[in-house]
DNA sequence: CGGGTTTGACCGGCGC
DNA sequence: GCGCCGGTCAAACCCG
């Protein structure tokens, strides 16, 4: 649990923006309520196209406090898309949340949701997305890495991430 | 009461 | 230079 997310690892800068970073796709019952209706059964695939736009951006904070120039350049910092078939847009992945935003995304009619972690020191940033074609289909995306423990059992999430593993192996 | 969510405003970058 | 766009802040509100 230290950072799994090593594995995915990957640092391109000249690289197109699209397909910057590997989509897991998972499939996750867990977790959910009595929905019931997903909005017709399951849709093979979910290979719709994200629009990730260009936005690189850089260290966080810094509205107030200037002057100080950008010795260390830009930190690319690493990010993690999972795409998740879920009733519930909340993926309890162990940590604590807050979250700090919402706003609506282009092409979409569902909203996006910005999470941080709760935590000293732990700037770690998720977002979260439902594509408005599937209503089923949760696209969240973890930026950074977490230093800490996991609060939480999470049983049902270790089963996910499990099966996450098995992509990551390949 | 405290921590988390809500929601509109604000900001920085980029395109036109 | 201005306007759009995506991301963040922050004050108020809500809920355990």
């Amino acid at each position: 649990m230290e950072n799994y997310a090593h594995s995915f690892h990957y640092s391109s800068s000249s690289n197109p923006p699209f397909s910057d970073f590997p989509i897991m796709t998972t499939t996750s019952d867990v977790m959910s309520n009595s929905f019931g209706a997903g909005g017709g059964g399951n849709n093979s695939t979910t290979q719709e196209q994200i629009t990730t736009d260009h936005h690189h951006q850089e260290e966080v904070k810094s509205g107030k406090k200037k002057g100080e120039t950008n010795n260390t350049k830009k930190m690319k910092k690493p990010r993690y898309a999972f795409q998740t078939r879920s009733q519930v847009d909340i993926l309890d992945d162990g940590y604590r949340w807050r979250k700090y935003g919402q706003k609506a995304v282009k092409n979409n009619k569902f909203p996006r949701s910005y999470y941080r972690c709760t935590h000293q020191g732990c700037n770690v940033k998720k977002q979260v997305q439902r594509l408005s074609k599937d209503e089923g289909v949760v696209v969240t995306t973890y930026e950074g890495m977490h230093s800490h423990p996991i609060e939480k059992s999470t049983d049902n999430f270790e089963h996910i991430l499990s099966q996450m593993q098995i992509y990551t192996a390949m």
